[in-house]
DNA sequence: TGTACATCAGTGAACGCGCGTTCACTGATGTAC
DNA sequence: TGTACATCAGTGAACGCGCGTTCACTGATGTAC
């Protein structure tokens, strides 16, 4: 049953803010095609219609991110707190970023392909380069090493927030992160 | 071919630290039994004679792991130097500790047992203390909380290095935060 | 505008490989006499 | 101390499940006349 060309580059689309949804929560190894069809709303063998293989998905998804992030001006401070917030650490479900994904793609990125971890340097840098020209107005490189620091922190902060079995605990580190963070980037 | 007990010992701790060090160069999910064994110069069959599954084997290194961190008293300073160094980035082989696997492993830990999870949150804990130890005398939840600070840092900054393509971003990532703990731990 | 047909997005069964796990067997260990 | 035997760590072939990938088929789309 064919379809229409807008709904199929709808269904694309469908695939790549599913996918980008599940790998943010479960990681790369932890997601199946066949899932991320499903909550595409098609059958797994449409898959390959759309991409050539898992490993082309990611490294789409991660373009795509990173395409997205160059255009959006978003306002850092509110992801800050939406990025560091005990919900976001939890459920994950809502927005879909590169702030999101690092944590829980990064690890395993060694065995991805050279057009994935091009994607998600790429992104990495991009991200840097937003969050110097928040911090506080010294030279520049005193900004790029803020951004780095801070970036680092809130990456650092997440992760180990994620595999903290502990509320508690989870919520002290995103917290205390959050408030360092928001330090440094005032100055 | 039955082997001595002492073999045995010495067969099981092999595997312990083989799988260790594996694990946190490539994930569990890279990593494949029958590549731990045959490190650990065996053949997979005798992997059920030692661990009732591979879940097991990854609770009982954090557990091993964790139980050798609270024992020795490491110099921070020189771990500090040691872990976010581009050669430990790269290569990771050598040393086998929490603070280097935690960026591996850390991402899927919602998916293993709750005696794995409980392991490394109490290594969380163990690191959170022992760096705030090393913070400038003053009161102690201010220790505790460049604690936190630095140490997502460092977890964040080894994971983004990883993800790179490019070294001198890694290397840049690792100094920056390298020298940003520092003077958060000198004061 | 209406009809006939080629195209091709999506379907779902099937394939095949990899990997965790099992198991019958081997032969060295270590104990009982 | 020496011998006979039960134990059991390790071996390696085999199993079976899951998942990425393929493929013959379907039927709606959209174009040509």
């Amino acid at each position: 049953m064919k379809v229409s060309r807008a709904q199929m580059a709808e269904n694309k689309a469908k695939i790549l803010e599913e996918a980008c949804r599940l790998f943010q929560q479960k990681g790369f190894d932890g997601v199946t095609l066949a899932e991320v069809m499903r909550s595409a709303g098609l059958t797994h063998g449409a898959f390959y219609g759309h991409f050539r293989s898992k490993e082309d998905l990611i490294a789409q998804i991660l373009q795509h991110r990173c395409e997205k992030m160059r255009q959006s001006d978003v306002d850092l401070g509110s992801i800050l707190d939406a990025y560091l917030s005990p919900q976001h650490c939890e459920s994950q479900g809502t927005g879909c970023h590169i702030p999101a994904m690092a944590p829980a793609l990064g690890p395993d990125m060694v065995h991805h392909s050279p057009e994935a971890r091009a994607a998600l340097t790429e992104s990495i840098r991009v991200q840097i380069d937003r969050m110097a020209a928040l911090a506080p107005a010294e030279a520049p490189e005193e900004q790029r090493r803020i951004a780095i620091r801070s970036w680092s922190a809130m990456v650092g902060a997440l992760l180990l927030a994620k595999a903290s079995d502990d509320p508690a605990l989870a919520a002290e580190i995103l917290a205390e992160v959050r408030a360092g963070v928001k330090t440094g980037l005032e100055g």
